[in-house]
DNA sequence: GAACAATGTGGAATCGATTCCACAATTTGA
DNA sequence: TCAAATTGTGGAATCGATTCCACATTGTTC
């Protein structure tokens, strides 16, 4: 394998001086330049990153810690991240937890450790233990999808969003609205879409049957039994907003095993936009965040704050409404 | 931050004595291993992967090349060799191609400049170009989804799976049977998909019309269109294999658009057992691959080659088929 | 008792890059 | 014309680890 040593030998310099033509730092003669360049070009040689890392402290990969890649929120924030960082020459290194809570905070030591020049945290829950750890290790941490104090976040208006169906619920005349949310330690899924449906209902003067408000877990099968649990008693809601749209597809197939219609029996929406919603019967009514776009942000503000720019701690992603025949 | 310099003074050794006691070789006094473990145990130490690396020439990362994070088949995989490969000290470096072939090639060009010590190609197509820079790059390679004469390679068995399923129709009662395929490029989707299916109908002595087989592309709005061009034509067809689940859906779509039932008009199949082929209506049969399992047996298999142990340089996965109502 | 082997250790060399220092030549400004 | 600044260059030091060599001590075998 062909290294600086080589190139300066084939160009009739030395070392230092391939390194100030590959680096366009220091002094330079046009003749010196133009044969190194030369010999670089005819070789295809490429510097080792881990020698350049030993000396100059950077590696050019980010690390990324995720519960799973296999569902769409996480693996489109991953394609934005991804799409950015190429750009500037970064690569992603993927730390995937498998949803065990312990697992990420292994991961930020072995990120650290591996030296990778920023980490991004996505679907986490900045939770006391995760604040504490990042702090610790003092690398540029971005947290995408959840609020982080004193740490560059990017979040979706989760409170708005949720207002905002419940609102299109109302108009289309509902008043016993039902909610399917997860646990509130999730403080952007669990809490702020809660407190938005919540806020919104109080303000509307419309009251919520403590039966109504189901919490269930990031799957289809819980989604189905927390209709389950809402339909079981007799005064029962004519609409469900759903955390998920996970949660809504689960619901649904538990309203068509009863033979209820939807939306005429009970309308029903989600969140997250998935690929499925399109194709549920009726198409689910969701809510579309822009995933790729909050992973291309992410990347943004973590490589501004690697090369030491200015850089902005929040960003909220802006979403739009998907109407469709579940509502 | 800590090097190895400090724990052996803290140790009262030389830097070669810890180095000896880190790497479990050569002779070390008792005494002097336990005062450096206590050390390292106390200080949290760990060295660092470039220092080594340089020296050691081994990086313990793999790359990672797909065209998508998004879609099940390559998320699962990947999850299937995260899982292998940090049981093993290994990290994965992603490389998104975004389907842009060219990038593919870029890419294995990147990573052995970031001397990862062996790269896993998902969801390829090995053609001659590609299988001459893996030649030319000299790094362990496995390609996971399609056959690669000279590489390690993890299959699946798309003829015996679309025969299976071709022959399962045919036992229900369907003489006229329908394919909706892609590019045979694609060998293992494209190829071998639709010559287990025409080898099935022909040793059943079952006609295929020209009409009934539809090339789409790998995404759902293809499907539709596929199914729209089969049922241009009068001699319709009573079931369909389409290759992937999406284009199985985007044909479901397009039969409830004309009003068609299903299965009792047209019965349909797919391959990937996506999380959305279950809650089709009716669901969707389909055939469900080992994807993580893939993954975990191509790192297995990579690590082997790396580690210069005996592998196998040809896997094929086992398969099951699911039968559900749309069948 | 001597020669050989085993045990244990420290320090230099090495990996491949960057960076800094020293030196020489050339150019500029007073 | 001379001093200072600029230009250009090579080589040593450095980054943090591993590995090998040299040396000293202890144990074993003939």
């Amino acid at each position: 394998m062909i290294t600086i040593k080589d190139i300066a030998e084939m160009a009739n310099v030395s070392r230092s001086t391939v390194s100030r033509v590959l680096n366009d730092s220091g002094y330079v003669s046009e003749d010196a330049r133009k044969r190194v360049e030369s010999v670089v070009k005819e070789t295809g040689y490429a510097p080792s990153e881990y020698a350049k890392s030993l000396r100059t402290k950077k590696t050019k990969v980010i690390g990324v810690i995720l519960p799973t890649i296999q569902t769409e929120t996480p693996s489109r924030i991953v394609t934005g991240l991804g799409r950015e960082l190429s750009k500037h020459g970064y690569q992603i290194l993927l730390a995937n937890t498998d949803h065990d809570k312990e697992k990420e905070l292994e991961y930020l030591d072995l990120l650290k450790v591996r030296q990778v020049d920023g980490i991004v945290l996505i679907a986490t829950n900045a939770d006391a233990k995760l604040m504490k750890k990042i702090k610790e290790i003092n690398i540029p941490i971005v947290v995408i999808g959840q609020e982080a104090e004193d740490v560059i976040h990017v979040t979706y208006d989760d409170y708005r969003a949720v207002r905002e169906l419940t609102r299109l619920f109302i108009q289309k005349g509902h008043e016993k609205i039902a909610f399917i949310g997860v646990d509130e330690s999730d403080r952007a899924v669990g809490y702020y879409r809660k407190k938005g449906f919540l806020d919104e209902m109080a303000a509307q003067g419309l009251s919520v049957e403590k039966t109504w408000v189901q919490k269930a877990i990031f799957d289809i099968a819980s989604g189905h039994e927390a209709m389950g649990e809402i339909l079981k008693y007799a005064n029962k809601p004519t609409a469900t907003i759903a955390v998920t749209d996970r949660l809504a597809i689960g619901a649904m197939s538990y309203l068509k095993e009863q033979g209820l219609e939807i939306p005429t029996d009970m309308a029903i929406a989600g969140i997250g936009a998935s690929e499925m919603s399109q194709y549920m019967e009726p198409p689910l009514t969701t809510v579309d965040y822009q995933n790729e776009k909050a992973g291309e942000e992410g990347a943004k503000q973590i490589l501004a704050s690697i090369e030491s720019r200015p850089f902005q701690e929040k960003l909220v992603m802006d979403y739009r409404l998907i109407i469709r025949g579940s509502v």
